[in-house]
RNA sequence: GGCGACGUGGCCAAGUGGCUUAAGGCGUGGGUCUGCAAAACCUAUAUUCAUCGGUUCGAAUCCGAUCGUCGCCUCCA
């Protein structure tokens, strides 16, 4: 299996530290707000890599990170009159309700920084005591300058970014690129003590102690947005490494950004969409394929126009699983060849080259039209053929790419008193045979409003929820 | 100013030296089935991969130049 490493910028074979286990980290959302739906892309990409994982067989213990202390939210929660404490365990609560319609596996861990002052503070005393970190009056800065590996993530120079004049200007720093470990707190700001004094951590440094805490100091898959690469990610490689003289993670992961008009979206630019408003509109598969459509380090252009053409291409897949449930209970019939090893060989080999979710889809799609072939091309079927068809697309959609809910499917049924839709098929059914058209379609028009899609095929009139 | 990514059909998008005179999704035209529809299937939709040069027996894929788009260098997934 083949992963696009950030610190390399190539591919390279994965091979984690201690298989089968799998550490991953990903950098989780700042909880002062609703994600938008950019994050969202990265959260579900996350997501689909982790399962693959583990149906590779992979023993995978995900963590992602909650940030609950930092600016932004300190500035909201003054602008509302609310503690910060209280803004977010509300958007916390948001947070895990989003990403469970979206159909996200729950993460092992969600560490949240406040949770883990000692393992921030034993971290920059390490620094400190290694002459990395220096104390200036209760703010405590990492200096840049003593840590060789500085730029190796971004590949960035030193040099070049001190040219750079968007820096921020901080008389207190020995080198304008050093940047915060521990912040001094002013007055009404929330703070710890520590023995610096008041304050709280920089927001790297969370990450840093979280990651060691609960998956070791060094892991294997280290993952989050492109924007994170720097200076975040070159932060944290900084900290870390420095501390521990270890090696701090072997793969970085970096997602492509959502664009809107190809511009980034972005909570400083107001061009997004909440997370939540989008999935008002449009189910959760048919966002899930709209990213996996796309591979996970390329920019997506989004638009409601793209999603409403990926609902499409997902209400294809929902029609054939609604066909192989209904059809499966026939249990004789003839048996019918079809090679679905060459199937999960196709799609491990597309999810093996850097998760090549583009060509999985494309693997599901070219099965979706092979069997809905073999369905209308044989009368009668063995229930073989639909146990298989059904395990595949459940290992490989389903369990993988999310870009199918069986048990949504299996469970769905329209809300209404089934009895009273049977009538009304049959009573369609007797002015179908007595060529009352007019009514006939006068049947089918009122259960459409009702939420209800009547469909004529060979094997009789099925139904299904709008 | 420094660094980086990208430009493939009407739209989205995979492919990054010969298997591909380019997957898959959406859309569109034609057809099968049907009383009609829906669904599904069949079929047609790029001699061409921003442009121009070069390397090679062979390039969308490598190199160079040009044009264009975007990102990072400040909080950001």
């Amino acid at each position: 299996m083949l992963v696009y490493n950030t610190l390399t910028n190539k591919k390279e074979e994965f091979k984690p530290i201690n298989p089968p286990n799998v550490s991953m980290y990903v950098c989780g959302p700042t909880i002062y707000d609703y994600f938008h739906i950019g994050n969202g892309r990265t959260f579900v990409m996350s997501d689909i890599i982790r399962r693959y994982l583990i149906f590779k067989g992979y023993n995978v213990k995900f963590v992602m990170n909650l940030t609950d202390v930092d600016d932004k939210i300190i500035r909201k929660a003054n602008e509302e009159g609310v503690s910060t404490n209280e803004l977010t365990s509300r958007y916390e609560k948001a947070f895990m309700t989003d990403i469970k319609r979206f159909k996200m596996k729950p993460a092992d861990v969600y560490p949240k920084a406040t949770e883990h002052m000692h393992e921030i503070e034993d971290i920059i005393e390490k620094l400190e005591n290694k002459g990395i970190a220096y104390n200036v009056d209760g703010n405590v800065f990492y200096d840049v300058g003593k840590f060789n590996g500085y730029g190796k993530l971004s590949g960035k120079k030193t040099d070049d970014l001190e040219l750079g004049a968007r820096v921020e200007i901080n008389d207190e720093k020995k080198n304008p690129l050093d940047f915060s470990v521990w912040k001094k707190s002013k007055e009404g700001e929330p703070y710890w003590e520590s023995k610096w004094g008041n304050g709280r951590p920089g927001w790297h440094i969370e990450c840093s102690a979280m990651s060691m805490k609960h998956l070791g100091e060094t892991i294997d898959i280290h993952a989050g947005g492109n924007d994170l690469i720097f200076p975040h990610h070159e932060n944290e490689i900084a900290q870390s490494e420095a501390a521990t003289g270890r090696q701090f993670a072997n793969y970085w992961m970096h997602f492509g950004f959502l664009n809107i008009d190809k511009q980034k979206m972005s909570k400083s630019l107001g061009n997004f969409f909440t997370a939540r408003d989008i999935l008002d509109q449009f189910p959760a598969e048919a966002l899930r394929l709209l990213f996996v459509q796309s591979h996970y380090r390329s920019p997506l252009n989004f638009s409601k126009e793209l999603i409403e053409s990926a609902q499409k291409g997902s209400d294809k897949l929902n029609n054939l699983v609604r066909l192989l449930l209904k059809e499966i209970d026939k249990k004789e019939g003839k048996l019918v060849n079809y090679d679905f090893n060459r199937q999960y060989k196709l799609f491990a080999e597309a999810m093996d080259d850097d998760f090549n979710t583009s060509q999985a889809a494309a693997v599901i799609f070219d099965f979706t039209r092979e069997v809905n072939k073999i369905i209308v091309e044989n009368d009668n079927i063995n229930s073989k053929f639909y146990e298989e068809a059904i395990k595949f697309l459940k290992d490989t959609a389903n369990d993988v790419l999310g870009i199918i809910d069986f048990v949504q499917l299996e469970n769905e049924a329209p809300n209404l008193d089934e009895g009273w839709i049977l009538d009304e098929i049959e009573a369609r059914l007797q002015a179908k045979a007595e060529k009352n058209w007019k009514l006939a379609d006068e049947i089918r028009n009122s259960l459409f409003e009702k939420g209800i899609i009547l469909e004529d095929s060979k094997s009789g009139t099925t139904y299904k929820k709008k």
